[in-house]
DNA sequence: AGCACGCCGACT
DNA sequence: GTCGGCGTGCTC
């Protein structure tokens, strides 16, 4: 072989798949997959990552690569792997799933991609008065206004830009000042941990001391670092999952290895990230996509650098840099968010997994209701099952009576609010107790309906109800679209009797008012959490006995800790569970039982309610009764019968087009050729309207392939990026 | 993303 | 006869 060759991942912003490109190593340059490259593009200068070394067909003349951009690869071997991992069993392009692993401010159309030189520290200026300053205050030295409000400042105390500027000095000012010989100027390293994150003093003394059942748990985790092992962490609420967690983390430290946490959605779990920062202070590492490209970047950059070796953040936070994951721990393994749904569309949780098999990493995956795939791969011993039964303190799960909406109906009660749930309302009320109400909107918005012609208000676009708000004006919740009002004449047969129907937060808000009114009430749902930090106000709100029912919608599932919840209503337990997708009972189930987690915190009790028109049903009667094993054999029980995960995988492919003609034949098309192509290793599914079957202007439809390794039938068929490709969907309703 | 090539309307 | 619309297609 006479050259060398290299494998690059450009990061262009080129449309459609990420592709690799070859280019020639120029001699002397000394490449490895990982390291960051400038190379010629067309005209452009573009960076890229290589990714393997002499994988060329050479067949054409190539361009040598430009320059190395850093002298240290930015990904290890184990992320290279990975990567490997993603773009087989997602069917994506190398090149994207390389670029799912570096921070955006990377992997972005950079044209100059330089590399912060930084040590990974954040630094800012800090300021001190000079004695010359002090001289200088007591008069003979001449100054600007702002020079001296800012030396004032300083001489009180003030040392950081926020000082400064809170006294109405300013750094610019300190710096001339410098320059004067009156003041000092200095640098600190900073960690910006947003607010939410500060730790609150609890914390500290919830990290108890371990039960037989977390001694356990631990001991056998640890055991099994460097093994590769996966294990599910089968924990109630409240059972102290997160406790195993900092524990073994510690061990992993101990041991010369980083650790990774990947929570769902960072802000609803901020106790865990506050323990963990609690704990481990500087050595952990936040990445999410809450923060700014720059503060990402640094991050990252501080595990490159090995200042961090704890990394907590969302999926993504899974590809982190760390030189050697001895732990990787996957905090409510059942959210549907692990999923990423853009290219590369991976499970982190999956993929998890995979890094364990690569590295050796013990992945530990915690849950009170993991998905039945997850149960069925623990029993089946695939994983290793950690059960922590009880919850920590002796704390009893609530009595829960499932109510049957179809018996109020017939008795004559037309509210929202059962006999039942508006007595226990009033009687929690009335013994100074709070409680939370309930209900999930989706599949069942507030609609404006004619009562004679049953005519529907629906957005022109997406062919869906228009949600009815208090105001009067109907908004579609799909793409935002607005009709300032409500037709007060039926448009279709110009009835008057055309009014609203159904349940939205804001009605169970007025009928809870109506039921207790001298208690003050508080209403959480997208349209109320806009404004930032109105999620925390509410907590807030709750936590300190302000208010004392709070109504909401699923983002009061998680995070609500607290102790004065005597009451947890759920208004409707059935609107999940009416979707067409194969995941709506487990969906149903898991937000039951987390609901109900919500009531019972502390000392005093508690008790649920759910309200249901399909009160035999058994994801229902499982989550009043508190029965996770009852519930997945009868789910498992559901899925074999049809082929569904664990029993059988998925594969999701989805199109869409301004013209119906255009997606009916495309999709009868790709439905023909698939049929061939599968040739009885997978079944076929479709073609079918997407649930959402017309979105923001445009038709949808999709089909399905099920069987034991779908996406094989992926490679014998060629897809025009007109499809998206969903291998292991969360859910088919897209 | 850029920047090519490429085939149809109103202009010097 | 030419300038230019942006519709596909390629970039190692």
């Amino acid at each position: 072989m006479t050259h060398r060759t290299a494998e690059v991942a450009v990061f262009a912003g080129l449309r459609g798949p990420a592709r690799t490109f070859s280019y020639l190593i120029p001699s002397g340059l000394d490449l490895e997959p990982g390291h960051l490259v400038r190379v010629g593009l067309g005209q452009r200068a573009v960076a890229g990552v290589v990714i393997s070394l002499d994988g060329a067909v050479v067949a054409r003349e190539l361009r040598p690569v430009d320059a190395l951009v850093h002298p240290l690869p930015l990904l290890r071997p184990h992320q290279l792997a990975l990567a490997g991992w993603i773009a087989e069993r997602y069917r994506c392009g190398l090149a994207d799933a390389v670029r799912a692993m570096l921070p955006p401010a990377l992997a972005s159309r950079a044209p100059n991609t330089k590399l912060g030189t930084a040590r990974g520290e954040r630094t800012e200026a800090i300021f001190a008065i000079a004695p010359a300053g002090k001289e200088a205050m007591s008069g003979g030295v001449r100054l600007g206004a702002r020079q001296l409000v800012t030396l004032r400042a300083l001489a009180a105390g003030a040392f950081t830009a926020r000082d400064l500027a809170d006294a109405g000095g300013s750094t610019v000012a300190a710096r001339a000042l410098a320059r004067r010989g009156l003041a000092v100027e200095g640098k600190r390293a900073v960690r910006r941990i947003p607010a939410e994150f500060a730790l609150a003093e609890e914390d500290l003394s919830r990290d108890a001391i371990a039960t037989p059942a977390q001694a356990s748990a631990l001991a056998a985790i640890i055991a099994a670092l460097g093994t590769g092992r996966g294990f599910l962490l089968h924990g109630v609420t409240a059972s102290g999952k997160t406790e195993v967690y900092l524990r073994a983390a510690a061990e992993t430290l101990a041991r010369g290895e980083g650790v990774i946490v990947l929570v769902p959605e960072i802000i609803l779990t901020a106790q865990v990230v506050a323990r963990f920062i609690a704990r481990f202070g500087d050595r952990v590492a936040l990445l999410h996509s809450a923060l700014s490209a720059g503060e990402r970047f640094d991050e990252w950059r501080r595990v490159l650098d090995g200042v961090a070796d704890v990394v907590i953040g969302s999926r993504s936070a899974l590809f982190a840099p760390l030189e050697r994951v001895g732990l990787v721990v996957a905090d409510e393994e059942q959210e549907p968010s692990y999923k990423q749904e853009s290219d590369p569309r991976y499970h982190a949780v999956d993929a998890a997994l995979a890094l364990g098999r690569i590295s050796g990493c013990a992945v530990v995956l915690g849950s009170a209701t993991p998905r039945v795939t997850t149960y069925h791969a623990a029993r089946a011993g695939a994983l290793t099952m950690l059960p922590l039964p009880e919850r920590v303190g002796e704390l009893a799960l609530p009595p829960t009576t499932v109510v049957d909406l179809r018996l109020e109906l017939q008795s004559g009660n037309r509210s929202t609010l059962s006999q039942a749930l508006r007595a226990a309302l009033q009687h929690t009320v009335a013994s100074g107790e709070q409680a939370i109400l309930y209900l999930n909107r989706r599949g069942f918005a507030t609609v404006v309906l004619c009562r004679d012609c049953g005519f529907v208000a629906k957005c022109p676009a997406c062919d869906i109800p228009y949600a009815y708000h208090l105001d009067g004006s109907l908004v579609c919740h799909r793409c935002g679209r607005r009709a300032p009002r409500a037709p007060d004449r039926c448009p279709a047969c110009g009835s008057p009797r055309i009014r609203q129907l159904g349940v939205g937060t804001q009605r169970v808000e007025e009928e809870v008012r109506a039921a207790v009114p001298r208690a003050k009430v508080i209403r959480l749902d997208r349209d109320a959490v806009r404004a930032k930090g109105s999620h925390a106000a509410a907590y807030e709100r709750m936590r300190s006995g302000d208010a004392q029912v709070i109504v909401g919608t699923q983002m009061l599932a998680k995070g609500f800790d607290l102790p004065r919840v005597t009451l947890v209503g759920v208004v409707n337990a059935d609107t999940v569970l009416n979707l067409p997708d194969f995941t709506a009972a487990e969906r149903t189930f898991q937000l039951l039982t987390q609901v109900l987690g919500r009531s019972g915190r502390g000392a005093a009790g508690g008790r649920g309610i759910l309200q249901t028109y399909l009160p035999e049903h058994y994801a229902i009667r499982a989550a009043a009764a508190h029965d996770y094993l009852t519930f997945a054999e009868a789910e498992l029980e559901g899925r074999r019968r049809f082929g569904y995960p664990p029993f059988g995988r998925l594969v999701l492919l989805s199109t869409q087009a301004k013209k119906l003609e255009t997606v009916e034949h495309r999709s009868a098309e790709l439905f023909e050729w698939l049929r061939e192509a599968a040739a009885g290793d997978a079944e076929v599914l479709g073609p079918a309207p997407a649930f959402a079957a017309k979105r923001a202007g445009s038709y949808r439809a999709q089909i399905v392939l099920r069987g034991a390794r779908p996406e094989d039938v992926l490679d014998r068929v060629s897809l025009s990026d007109e499809w998206t490709v969903d291998v292991d969907p969360v859910t088919l309703l897209g």
